[in-house]
DNA sequence: AACACGGGGGA
DNA sequence: TCCCCAGTGTT
């Protein structure tokens, strides 16, 4: 079978399928696919569209934009969101102004060193406005290409970007460059979203390694979630011969800070000398339960509640400030961590009568 | 609530 | 060089 080649698939597609009416494509001057491309980074075409009328009507070329006060532009800009992005728009209309008589650089690494432009952007406007041949690799090429190539890897991690920006350039045309680079950028925003992707109407399903290996919904990898640290820690539920519950009160600072809490003491130790050693209680352990997993924003912490019975609690004096006996119906009124009161609510149940 | 996003800037 | 952020829309 004749070998596919993306472009032709592409372009084909795109010319029943692409946008062609867009704003920016009537009249392709560099500082109108410039302002184009700035504005949607990180913002759909639907939003953009207004702004970008109404941008050009008060600057409809680049000396006036570099004459304008940061603040005008700002004003304009207000509502699209990401100001980095206008005020990066503002420096670069200036240092053209200064560094290239106010016309927009034609040379792929003088548009690079621009602000606000990095190497997708600046492949972006020379394709779209002079036809030069470029690779672009905006978010919604490399959803493309991951999914065409099965590559695999989160796209941020630099080897897996290399190797798109490989793809991205032996899939470039020598020739309608401008309409190609267009076209790669519908496709991914109309048919091979995020999800949902409609496969069905890709003009590069019959080629797409993800589509045949039924992987389309797994690729692009997603960015590993920074995995958290896990923590353990023993909660001892030592209960008196009533059924109060010993509880400490936590430093004012760090997790839980200054709610009451079960006593917690490292899992790995022994349970018994622990509690000889801070309290002199000599304890039974009734049952070791399997526990559980509380999770912050930092860290999980899995909690072991350990249930035990001391006898002599009378006899040991205790800083009322920090530890007190809780009689069961009376923890409800405590200011307790939501984990604790889970162990306590769990534990109630089964209190030991004396 | 988690995730995605292009470029800048800091480690 | 690599990582993370800013700031907002989408899922």
């Amino acid at each position: 079978m004749a070998q596919l080649i993306v472009s032709d698939q592409v372009l084909a597609w795109f010319k029943n399928h692409g946008r062609h009416d867009l704003p920016w494509q009537q009249e392709r001057t560099l500082y109108r696919v410039w302002l184009a491309e700035i504005m949607l980074q990180q913002t759909q075409v639907a939003t953009v569209i207004p702004y970008y009328q109404k941008f050009l009507k008060h600057f409809p070329d680049l000396s006036s934009l570099a004459l304008a006060s940061l603040d005008d532009v700002l004003t304009l800009w207000a509502g699209l969101g990401y100001y980095t992005r206008a005020r990066n728009l503002h420096k670069a209309a200036v240092v053209i102004q200064q560094q290239h008589g106010g016309c927009f650089p034609e040379n792929f690494d003088d548009v690079l060193a621009l602000p606000g432009i990095g190497r997708s952007t600046a492949g972006a406007i020379l394709a779209q406005a002079l036809g030069q041949r470029h690779a672009i690799l905006d978010g919604n090429v490399k959803r493309v290409l991951c999914r065409y190539f099965a590559i695999e890897g989160w796209p941020g991690k630099k080897a897996v970007e290399k190797q798109l920006w490989r793809e991205a350039e032996a899939c470039t045309p020598h020739e309608r460059l401008v309409d190609y680079t267009q076209a790669m950028m519908d496709l991914g925003a109309t048919i091979c979203k995020r999800s949902s992707p409609k496969c069905s109407a890709c003009p590069l399903q019959a080629g797409c390694e993800a589509y045949a290996t039924q992987r389309v919904a797994e690729l692009p990898t997603r960015k590993t979630k920074k995995v958290l640290p896990v923590k353990t820690t023993r909660m001892l539920i030592i209960t008196d011969e009533s059924g109060a519950v010993m509880l400490e009160k936590r430093p004012p600072t760090g997790i839980w800070g200054g709610l009451w809490s079960l006593p917690e003491i490292d899992p790995d130790e022994n349970i018994e000398n622990v509690c000889m050693q801070r309290w002199g209680y000599s304890v039974q352990v009734i049952e070791d339960n399997p526990g559980f997993r509380h999770t912050f924003s930092h860290y999980h912490l899995d909690i072991t509640p350990s249930r035990i019975i001391v006898g002599n609690s009378a006899n040991c004096v205790q800083d009322a400030d920090k530890v007190i006996w809780c009689a069961s119906g009376e923890t409800q009124s405590r200011a307790l961590s939501a984990p604790v009161a889970r162990i306590i609510d769990q534990y109630a149940q089964s209190s030991p009568k004396t």
